[in-house]
RNA sequence: GCGGGCGUGGCGGAAUUGGUAGACGCCGGGGACUUAAAAUCCCCUGAUCCACGGAUCGUGCGGGUUCGAGUCCCGCCGCCCGCACCA
């Protein structure tokens, strides 16, 4: 008989605080290391605190949280564990602008963050919480970067970094917009710095062999990640030059070399310098690529420009006097800063040869007979040698071979490697971030700290009043002792970028003992994470970072894993319209809440005059399209807020929020808690019943989710959900329907835990637990078989009619029954039948 | 320029991988219940025509393969994303 509490409304607010606390008591969601059961680790991008949670958090943690809990329905132990990529900039910038401290306001963002993830019910391991800015964590990856000093794969050298003068600190790459700081407007300087570096070039060949086995990566990160890594192969080789000296360039086109005119270099190339030495002219020409824009637009259209230095280069093979220009279009950090320009295959070289009036010859041809084509623009294609002396006739690949073989054997270069992966920086001018734990002695040099003196503690009394490190101008904390002399000494001030404590999180949440970073034995229980959700705007660097620091650790013993992601999934943003109003050239835009939006437009609230409706786009602060989620979890609730990010939009694609989809949300999670109070409808007659079609329709949904969920189609799954709905309750009262909600609880379960856990309570007077911890329902594989099948029958390809007959009706009768249908007939209208197609249990097409 | 992806109703999207296009949700329309509203329930909802039985068209456009194409092939168009003077 129904529980007279399923005749109010479910009251979500008090449903989502109950069994919040109840799964907290339990500690139902803590993994356990030395289970034996199977072992599923399901991971989500850690978030950045940065003050609230925002939609797209709650569309990434709702997914993975969908799959831990179906993992665990599934008989597995889970591991899935939150905490906080804590160190960066909005700490110190919020520092600079409040004055308030950076780890107090880190802090603060924690805590409230995470509050605002405990109202969403997600199924975390919090025992396993952490923040990289905690003393411990930091502590533990500066012992992780002395053993990867120690395996050789840290090292300092000078490089040219992005310098902001007004905020007097290294800027990324992606904080340089249009050649200035991103926060201070000023013109960014490059500054030769002393920096630490990871040999991440030192796994390259493996970094990029190891994508074709990620399988479970989407195949445009991978591309991405290839791409970034660029192997190229080629030749480098010296020219002889006229002033005696020797110029090294390289080339991945070795077969085209009889068709060399020309030699440039980079402007920041030794030789460039040289020249310009003495020559007011050269220098002048110098200044001016140095001062070419550095945005995507300015390259695009920037025209090739070259100084004719005067010197010349001897070809190799042929003995042609070659001139060698400084030219712009060529990259000082790009293989050895100098090329040999083959205008005929080779588009820049070609717009630069038309230019400056240099030969243009063809040296590659379809076939032998097109020695002599015109060449209008270059031509990268594969071909055959033409006009290239010993080369004639040969395949662009052999000749590539033959003339690497010749340059060897004649000792005046050697076929090479080249990768756009450079080595990555890691020092950061700043205070919010880890440490790098040595000391500059002047006796001893670079000492690395030892490691029972880790953690390298971030001072707390800093000063933000001025730009700069406040490490470096902080009156004692640098000062110590060297460790290996014990004479005056000082700490390095430079601390580490933040993406080397995303680079092995998801180790430490695996394994947290006290005294080192983590236990390769119990690591090893968890990795690889089986399954990694976030955005696609990591695909390269957090991903590839990643994938290189785990490689770095197995590379020093102290962990047997190289790939630590064995599936990735990236999730699209959550979208919404604009609303705004145009006041001159000025645009002033308001949030969804000041809006009352209805089918034929939108007003605002505030005054009732039309507001314009603007694109669909990604939610952010400025464009105000943003919804809160802690508001709408308080007017729909949390399971509410849960099912529209489920629904609808496949999960890597882009989700449009609407009002009118959350209410519908809101409404189905009553229309289920209504249903949930039926079991047993009818009473006992009805129970007596039996209804083979819902029970097939049942077991047919529960077979049909589970792959959902393994896919991570979760809009399936959720319309599947409604199908299900439906049918229950279109069915005539039976033990079959009761049985049907029983199952229809259990299979909400991952997408609405409070909904399901308060119907479940009350279902089974508390006798079986909770249903989080309840098991996935079986499938009745004879279930899935159905008995009847619909039939399409179609007349010259289209469709006249559906039969309803036994399955695997032989094609025979089938074929009978298609030509004996009255519609069929009609359409016929006495024409021969050619030819008949029947296809089992699917179709019969009859052709005339 | 290079690389990748996508194009299906008013909207978000389904479609067993060549076999009944538009599942499911949202919006919209009509109806029931109610003093009324909310809530709930039922029906309709691709376009055009219609004798109300149905007919024709329809998955960006143009071709092709096939008994049969949203799905495969060729050629276009449009949009989105990433990289970008990488020799």
């Amino acid at each position: 008989m129904t529980d007279s509490r399923f005749n109010v409304r479910f009251d979500a607010g008090q449903a989502d605080c109950r069994w919040q606390k109840a799964w907290e008591e339990v500690r139902c969601f803590e993994a356990d290391s030395t289970s034996d059961k199977p072992k599923s680790y399901v991971l989500e991008m850690f978030p950045y605190p940065s003050g609230r949670i925002h939609i797209g958090h709650v569309r990434n943690y709702t997914m993975g949280d969908v799959l831990a809990r179906y993992k665990a329905m599934r008989g597995h132990e889970v591991l899935h564990p939150m905490g906080w990529d804590a160190f960066g900039m909005p700490a110190e910038n919020a520092a600079m602008e409040k004055g308030v401290h950076p780890a107090g306001w880190t802090y603060d963002n924690i805590a409230t963050m995470k509050g605002q993830l405990k109202q969403l019910g997600f199924a975390l391991d919090w025992s396993r919480e952490f923040a990289t800015c905690d003393p411990e964590y930091y502590g533990h990856e500066q012992a992780l970067f002395l053993d990867l000093y120690e395996a050789g794969l840290v090292y300092r050298r000078t490089s040219a970094v992005n310098w902001d003068p007004v905020d007097q600190t290294v800027l990324a790459n992606e904080q340089v917009v249009d050649g200035r700081g991103w926060r201070s407007g000023a013109l960014v300087e490059k500054r030769n710095l002393n920096q630490w570096f990871l040999k991440i070039t030192h796994f390259a060949q493996d970094l990029l062999d190891g994508l074709g086995d990620l399988e479970g990566w989407p195949e445009k990160v991978r591309l991405m990640q290839e791409n970034w890594i660029g192997k190229s192969t080629g030749l480098q080789f010296a020219f002889d030059l006229s002033n005696g000296e020797k110029l090294d360039v390289y080339t991945t086109r070795p077969d085209t070399i009889f068709g060399a005119s020309f030699v440039a270099v980079a402007a920041d190339h030794p030789l460039a310098q040289g020249v310009a030495d003495g020559n007011a002219e050269a220098q002048a020409f110098i200044e001016k690529c140095r001062e070419g824009g550095t945005t995507a637009a300015e390259l695009e259209t920037a025209e090739k420009l070259g100084f004719d230095t005067g010197i010349t280069a001897k070809h190799p093979f042929s003995g042609a006097d070659l001139p060698v220009y400084i030219a712009n279009f060529v990259l000082m950090d790009y293989g050895t800063g100098a090329i040999m320009a083959v205008p005929g295959h080779d588009q820049r070289d070609f717009d630069f040869a038309t230019k400056y009036g240099l030969p243009i010859t063809r040296v590659i041809a379809a076939n032998a007979d097109e020695a002599d084509a015109p060449l209008t623009e270059a031509e990268a294609g594969d071909g055959v040698c033409v006009n290239s002396d010993f080369l004639n006739g040969v395949s662009v690949a052999d000749a590539k071979a033959e003339v690497i073989k010749r340059i060897e054997a004649a000792g005046s270069g050697e076929g090479k490697t080249v990768w756009r992966l450079r080595d990555w920086g890691v020092s950061r001018q700043r205070y919010w971030g880890t440490p790098i734990p040595f000391v500059h002695c002047g006796a001893c040099g670079v000492v690395p700290v030892p490691k029972d003196q880790l953690p390298v503690k971030l001072p707390e009394d800093v000063d933000f009043s001025t730009p700069g490190n406040p490490l470096l101008r902080h009156p004692t904390w640098k000062h110590v002792d060297c460790p290996k002399c014990g004479g005056k000494a000082e700490r390095e001030t430079d601390t580490l970028d933040t993406f080397v404590n995303s680079s092995w999180y998801f180790l430490r949440f695996a394994s947290q003992p006290a005294d080192k970073p983590f236990d390769a034995a119990e690591v090893a229980q968890w990795m690889p994470v089986e399954q990694y959700i976030g955005g696609i705007e990591h695909a390269i660097l957090h991903l590839l970072y990643a994938r290189f620091w785990t490689r770095a650790l197995a590379h020093c013993g102290l962990v047997d894993v190289q790939e630590p992601f064995a599936s990735l999934f990236t999730q699209g943003m959550v979208t919404h319209e604009t609303y705004s109003r145009k006041d001159g050239a000025r645009e002033t835009y308001f949030t969804p809440a000041e809006v009352d939006r209805s089918s034929d437009g939108a007003v605002l609230k505030a005054d009732g005059e039309a507001v314009d409706i603007g694109k669909v786009i990604k939610m952010s602060k400025s464009k105000k399209n943003v919804v809160d989620p802690e508001d709408i979890i308080a007017d729909y609730g949390a399971d509410a807020v849960r099912w529209f990010m489920l629904s609808d939009s496949p999960p890597e694609r882009d989700l449009p929020w609407s009002e009118a989809g959350i209410e519908g949300c809101g409404r189905f999670v009553q229309r289920l808690w209504r249903l949930f109070g039926q079991i047993g409808a009818g009473g006992a007659g009805a129970d007596a019943n039996q209804d083979v079609a819902l029970e097939r329709r049942l077991h047919q949904t529960i077979a049909a989710m589970a792959e959902d969920f393994e896919a991570l189609a979760f809009n399936k799954a959720v319309a599947r959900i409604y199908e299900l709905t439906s049918a229950i309750e279109k069915a005539e009262y039976s033990a079959s329907r009761s049985e049907a909600i029983r199952k229809l609880q259990l299979l909400v379960a991952p997408m609405m835990p409070h909904l399901a856990e308060e119907a479940w309570a009350i279902n089974t007077h508390g006798q079986f637990g909770l249903i989080a911890e309840a098991a996935w329902p079986d499938v009745d594989e004879a279930m899935l078989v159905e008995d009847e099948v619909t039939i399409a029958v179609q007349h010259k390809g289209k469709l006249r009619d559906t039969l309803t007959v036994a399955k695997g009706l032989p094609k025979e009768e089938l074929e009978a029954l298609a030509l004996s249908s009255e519609k069929v007939q009609r359409s016929i209208d006495g024409a021969e039948v050619r030819k008949v197609i029947v296809v089992p249990d699917r179709l019969v097409n009859i052709v005339t």
